[in-house]
DNA sequence: TCCTGCTATGCAACGAGTTGCATGGACAAG
DNA sequence: CTTGTCCATGCAACTCGTTGCATAGCAGGA
């Protein structure tokens, strides 16, 4: 129900074609709100029909035209009302917590492999995010006091980090856990 | 697509009816895969046909009769298959953060209003968490050595407690910047 | 006594998300 | 000169998840 308003918020921050919004999904905004382009042009389409956005064919050299979206008036009141909405609490859905209770009923050594694996996924996006946060946000002495937009932004940024810490120490946990069972079967 | 898996570890641990599944699913397994009785009922239909699981009534008094399900071999085989494959990266769904980022563009007075009960939402249940952990999983030494079952529950209820703490300590973050950026307008 | 809430199961309709496929030109590497 | 990758958009079919509603008996409190 929130791709739309994710939509917004990320063609209020820069307009943009479907395409563009497809690789910043797969970039920042997909951190905590992953959409793929058929989704994404579907509901474009949808919110150019309510008016919410406005499109605008733009040519360019060497590559096909693009249709670059902004966000019209309708847009923003609709933003604005559902930035009022209370949050309802996120539904998880954390796979690897169901295999590893299912565990006790299958192998344990292979899931020790798999579990390593994820642990290699999650250092790597936690190095991303890192090497993200040192591009976008230097410190304020150098680059003086930033905006209201990057310090928002830099506080989400800051979040996916310490989720990405807290679950590598997790699958710490979870590795120990896993081996000590081992050993002692 | 792990809607059926869950089920089979949940019945596994402990064969039940569809309603306590969906009663389980509401306390610790949903603390990691959430799901309605919609859901719960209309998998468990088709899970039935395919011969996963083994139904059988129950008679109560004083209530109403119930399905008993049970995890047949197929079932069983299934899920080993199903923990044998490689795990996927979860996708993210991270409604608060897409609302941060729009805070840039609306009102952030009520932003914090809302993050203020989004965290008080999030201490509860730390504690509902801390509390279940407490009455589970009491210390070795008065115990003694849990099974692997119950190890790998308490690992997986570790998590939901590492995770509630490290958001607890986010939000905040994010109050802290969001407080700043006010008293700054 | 009436109303609320719990146990227990389910249908129907809708909305959201996924997967597979298609088109087509530009450019770079082998 | 062919293969692969990037840009750019889109349809169709399908599965999954959500919402609203329905039934129905029993228990407990106002």
């Amino acid at each position: 129900m929130a791709l739309e308003h994710a939509i917004l918020v990320s063609l209020l921050e820069q307009p943009g074609s479907g395409y563009e919004l497809a690789r910043r999904f797969e970039r920042s905004i997909g951190y905590f709100w992953a959409a793929t382009h058929q989704q994404i042009y579907r509901v474009l389409k949808r919110m150019e029909s309510d008016g919410w956005i406005d499109a605008r064919a733009v040519a360019q050299q060497a590559r096909p035209d693009k249709k670059e979206y902004s966000v019209a008036a309708a847009g923003r009141d609709a933003l604005s009302r559902w930035l009022d909405e209370p949050i309802e609490p996120e539904s998880v859905r954390h796979e690897l917590a169901v295999k590893i209770r299912g565990a006790a009923f299958g192998d344990p050594a292979a899931l020790i492999r798999e579990v390593e694996r994820y642990r290699e996924a999650h250092t790597e996006r936690l190095t991303r995010y890192l090497a993200g946060e040192r591009r976008d946000f230097p410190p304020v002495e150098t680059a003086g006091a930033p905006d209201a937009g990057r310090e928002l932004q830099h506080v989400v940024l800051r979040g996916g980090i310490a989720y990405e810490r807290m679950t590598l120490a997790w699958l710490d946990d979870v590795l120990a856990t896993l081996h000590r069972l081992a050993s002692r079967a």
